[in-house]
RNA sequence: GGGUCAGUGGCCGAGUGGUCAAUGGCAUCAGACUGUAAAUCUGACGGCGUAAGCCUACGGUGGUUCAAAUCCAUCCUGGCCCA
């Protein structure tokens, strides 16, 4: 009796996907020592409590990590308490802030909330990294310090670049990449999980867990989501983002709005489907299905694995009516009007729909504004309104007025 | 410690005494076209005001001047060169 599917099983699941496996030779061996002595991997990812606000993005790798877990391997979820207090300068130009401990818990505990969505929670083991982080003293810092050099450290393109165009490096922040490779030999990973952006710092946990004397873990990158519109990665703040825990309707929509040239992408890594299943919807495009009807596909299943079913059909049915028929949504906000004649500009402001009056009357020079679907003309015009009322401003934002 | 250069709107980056709310690019927003695609085209893009106009902004503070993002002093931050 196999608690394991059999090695070309699991081979081809984790493939699925992913980047890269270094060194691939070396994870074939490491499975085929874990199905022989029926040894579950223990498999790392680790979490960046700064940023508590998960999108798809970060998706990506953590429906690596549960396909990991459906195998029968070991996760183990790092919580970076103690390197958020660096802050990973991975990908970033400037030095980060230092957060408190209580920010990191809060996040560390939304993080989990959020995390828990695609991972299976009752087979997870996390482990914050202060644990062991916060118990070293100096000696063992500079112990594991000197297992490596600046031109290790330097050889990451990230801090090269800074150091060439006179950004400033802090100290310690060439530390991070130590203090992560640590988490490995803490741990004793076999494998780590990371993106593409994160190559480096996986690599430096091989080395360390070398000079540790454990047999080095083998990393797998997953690629790094791009954003709805194609060109940059997925990100907050640049807001071409998926959040995990968007409401059904929004994750349709934006769905929708994706690049047809970026479909293919997202079924593969933000849906649970199969290799099969995806060929198939290439197939249709290439016989000259429009890409649209396909994107809805795709927003169907992003929701119903976020959500449910129930909640897929819901939104696709919203969808529909308040975009295709241009309807006026279900359940939209609604706002007190209390004289029976105003200032449009003034309702937009203060029923929150406009930052600014000079905002305000932008759009509706601009004719992007309507009551009960009549574009308004004048910005300087006070308006009747009627209980019930429909105030649309731009593409997708609606007010339902009132009359008390 | 010494010398020197720099810090401008969400970002990049012009401007070096008045015509500067500040050229230009990116991002963003609205409109047209569409499939809430993409590409393209048009326009907007500090706040307040229906408007005339007013207010706040060019690292901080203080000063010179009728007038400063622009000049001076000082402080902060960063780069480079020398020690």
């Amino acid at each position: 009796m196999n608690r394991f599917p059999s090695l070309n099983e699991q081979m081809d699941i984790i493939r699925k996907g992913a980047e890269e496996i270094i060194p691939e030779e070396e994870f074939v061996r490491k499975i085929e020592k874990s199905i022989k002595t029926q040894t579950p991997l223990r498999v790392k990812l680790g979490a960046d409590p700064s940023r508590p606000d998960l999108h798809i993005g970060h998706a990506v790798v953590l429906g690596k990590m549960r396909e990991f877990q459906d195998l029968g391997h070991q996760a183990i979820l790092i919580i970076g308490d103690f390197t958020a207090i660096i802050g990973d300068p991975t990908g970033r130009n400037k030095t980060r802030p230092a957060l408190t401990s209580e920010e990191t818990k809060k996040n560390a505990q939304s993080y989990f909330d959020q995390a828990g969505i695609v991972l299976n929670r009752e087979q997870l083991e996390i482990r914050y990294n202060s644990e062991w982080l916060n118990a070293m003293n100096f000696q063992e810092v500079i112990t594991l310090l000197a297992h490596y050099t600046v031109a290790q450290i330097l050889e990451r393109d990230d801090f090269s670049k800074r150091y060439e165009n006179g950004i400033p490096i802090s100290i310690h922040e060439l530390m991070y990449p130590l203090a992560q490779a640590y988490d490995s030999v803490a741990i004793r990973s076999d494998i780590e999980l990371g993106g593409t952006d994160q190559k480096f710092n996986l690599l430096v946990g091989r080395d360390i867990q070398r000079e540790y004397d454990q047999e080095p873990q083998v990393i797998l990158t997953m690629p790094i989501l791009e954003g709805l519109h194609g060109k940059e990665k997925m990100s907050k703040s640049l807001d071409n983002y998926i959040g995990i825990t968007d409401t059904a309707e929004d994750m349709y929509g934006k769905t929708l709005s994706i690049n047809d040239d970026m479909i293919l992408r997202y079924f593969t890594l933000v849906t649970d489907l199969s290799e099969n299943q995806i060929e198939t919807y290439k197939q249709t495009m290439k016989e000259g299905k429009n890409p649209r009807d396909i994107k809805h596909e795709l927003a169907w299943h992003l929701v119903r694995r976020y959500h449910d079913t129930n909640a897929a059909n819901q939104a696709k049915e919203h969808f529909h009516k308040v975009f295709i028929k241009k309807d006026v949504p279900e359940n939209i906000p609604e706002y007190t009007v209390i004289d029976n004649e105003v200032f449009i500009t003034k309702l937009m402001v203060e029923s929150g729909l406009c930052h600014s009056g000079g905002e305000a009357k932008r759009l509706v020079s601009q004719g992007g504004v309507y009551i009960n679907g009549d574009r308004i003309l004048s910005h300087s015009i006070a308006v009747q309104i009627e209980d019930g009322d429909i105030l649309k401003v731009g593409k997708r934002k609606f007010i339902k007025l009132r009359r008390t």
